[in-house]
DNA sequence: CTGTTAGCGCATTCAA
DNA sequence: TTGAATGCGCTAACAG
């Protein structure tokens, strides 16, 4: 493998000026740019991205993690989708993303933390915001250059993030229209941002509405089908009535499916039922589920170009900043009666 | 931030007694390996893994690439499996995952081959496998390390694969015990690897029961539900008779199910359908669809513990392997009559 | 416009 | 058991 010194003897030059043209130096005659250049194609070289990230100190790479189990994990295509913005940016802007994904959130913690000492990485797109969150506490602290997926409750930082609160309020207020009074809404757990996001949005609805908002409409669970499905479950057996169900996660809704199912409850008649995330597996199921879909993908562009541009004008490093996508209804039968 | 030289200062050693804590050495005296550790913890000093890498000329990160492109993308959650699996073990090995999404074959080539000839990864875990791989040309040409999840069918390399050939074998012969004659094979693209391994278990399980093979039943179309759905169409339409559907991918199953819903065909009566990755929403359509369920997390698991072993002995390098996990059927009522 | 010099932070000889 | 010297491959400040 050619070193930068192969090439400066290949083109009779010394190194630095190898380096200049390497940097696009405009002050170097076109004549011994165009020889090193040669010099550089016959040896076959490509500048060593290690010695230049130490000489520069700074690596063009930047990490992204997540805390996900075995259980819940990539259920839905979300951070799929949201790697793929991250990755179509980076590939353009010459970054490069380490990626890590963690059992909890302290491994994600510490990973991070590793990640920023070690000096592996430039910058983080971090994507867990709960209400108190110890990591953006901590990479705050630190100064470190970084974006949030999501939003934060505590400190102000630079965020993308989609229109929770509008649309859950915009979902709720479609199940309103089409006539359900009485809408059971089942959130994620309660320390989560995003959650109490969801929740407010709903509860806008109901009071906007001139509806009372009744905590026993409210059950707020892990993720999974089947706490969505026990939720509902123990509504029924309290004696509850609800005709309708928001849910802050598809897999909730799929488990308002099953429930509707179990006990016979016609749906869209008797049970609305409307999900969040719009997985795929939305347009499969008997009857069809209405869900509100984010744009994961354009999140992880918005996340990576603010990234980018914060690691670029560390001037701006201070300055904390929202960007809000909007998100949709899709709007199937399991809410058109 | 400190530097190694910091701490060998305010511990009254030399940098290079400090490296040799760090690096583990023995010939050192137990009493100056205290005296280093605890100058490191009070200045809180953390190897810079940049500078690591330059002296040691290998930076403990491997890197993993895919081409998707915006339509099928992850709308399974296979490679989102595989790398919880990849990262776990990088985790465990203190390995990093350099991750690359590309738009299609061509980049992920460069990208590739550029990580490798910049140096920032010691080896690359890849997941195309086209029966002429040019990617897997390049790489043993270069003599890189890697391995490669699926089959390679033209140079011997390492792969971590599931047992395509006796899973599509197996699905084909649940449809025969099913009583199912006229079984319709859906494939993907013909120039994958993996195409071609389920195409053949089913050829095979047909020429074992004694029924033809005919090439009628046989449709090769790229991933999509769409294209599972018209390759069934168009088989009715030649008046083409079939009473069960091999679905190469849970994609096509879809199709498949829409066809039977379209044409008022029951199902499983008067059609079987199964499809391949046993993704998670097979559960929810309805009917139920049967499917073969890959070990995708373990693929990502062996992928990297074999990339990882190979890295650090590298006289295996010469070696191939061909790692094959086993996969599972999963019978639901599509296939149950 | 170009070369010389001096690092970037660490690992690894070679001596002592 | 330890330190000094050298190098990993590249960038950048300073001269000229």
């Amino acid at each position: 493998m050619a070193t930068i010194k192969d090439v400066a003897r290949a083109a009779g030059v010394s190194p630095s000026t190898v380096s200049r043209v390497i940097a696009g130096s405009d002050r170097i005659s076109l004549k011994t740019k165009e020889r090193v250049r040669r010099a550089m194609e016959r040896l076959d070289y490509v500048p060593n991205a290690i010695a230049r990230s130490l000489a520069r100190s700074h690596t063009r790479t930047v990490g992204f993690t997540l805390a996900r189990r075995a259980d819940q994990a990539f259920s839905n295509p979300f951070f799929s989708e949201v790697l793929r913005g991250m990755s179509s940016v980076a590939q353009k802007r010459d970054y490069n993303i380490l990626l890590s994904i963690s059992m909890d959130e302290r491994e994600e913690r510490d990973k991070c933390l590793q990640l920023l000492r070690e000096r592996r990485v430039d910058g983080l797109i971090v994507s867990t915001s709960r209400i108190e969150d110890p990591l953006i506490e901590a990479l705050v602290d630190e100064e470190v250059a970084f974006v949030v997926i999501g939003r934060s409750a505590s400190r102000p930082v630079l965020s993308v993030n989609n229109d929770n609160i509008q649309a859950s309020y915009q979902a709720a207020m479609h199940l309103l229209k089409q006539g359900y009074r009485q809408i059971a809404f089942i959130s994620g757990p309660s320390e989560l941002v995003v959650s109490e996001d969801r929740l407010k949005g709903y509860q806008q609805a109901l009071m906007d509405s001139g509806i009372p908002v009744s905590k026993d409409h409210i059950a707020s669970v892990e993720f999974s089908e089947e706490e969505g499905f026990q939720a509902l479950s123990r509504m029924r057996e309290q004696g509850i009535p609800f005709d309708a169900v928001l849910a802050a996660d598809d897999l909730f809704a799929l488990g308002a499916l099953r429930f509707a199912q179990e006990y016979r409850i016609s749906i869209p008649d008797e049970l609305g039922i409307i999900g969040f995330n719009d997985t795929p597996l939305m347009t499969y199921t008997h009857p069809p589920l209405s869900s509100v879909r984010i744009l994961s993908y354009e999140l992880g562009v918005e996340a990576m170009e603010l990234l980018i541009d914060v690691l670029e004008h560390p001037e701006k490093r201070r300055n904390s900043k929202e960007i809000v996508l909007p998100s949709q209804l899709e709007v199937r039968r399991s809410t058109s009666r």
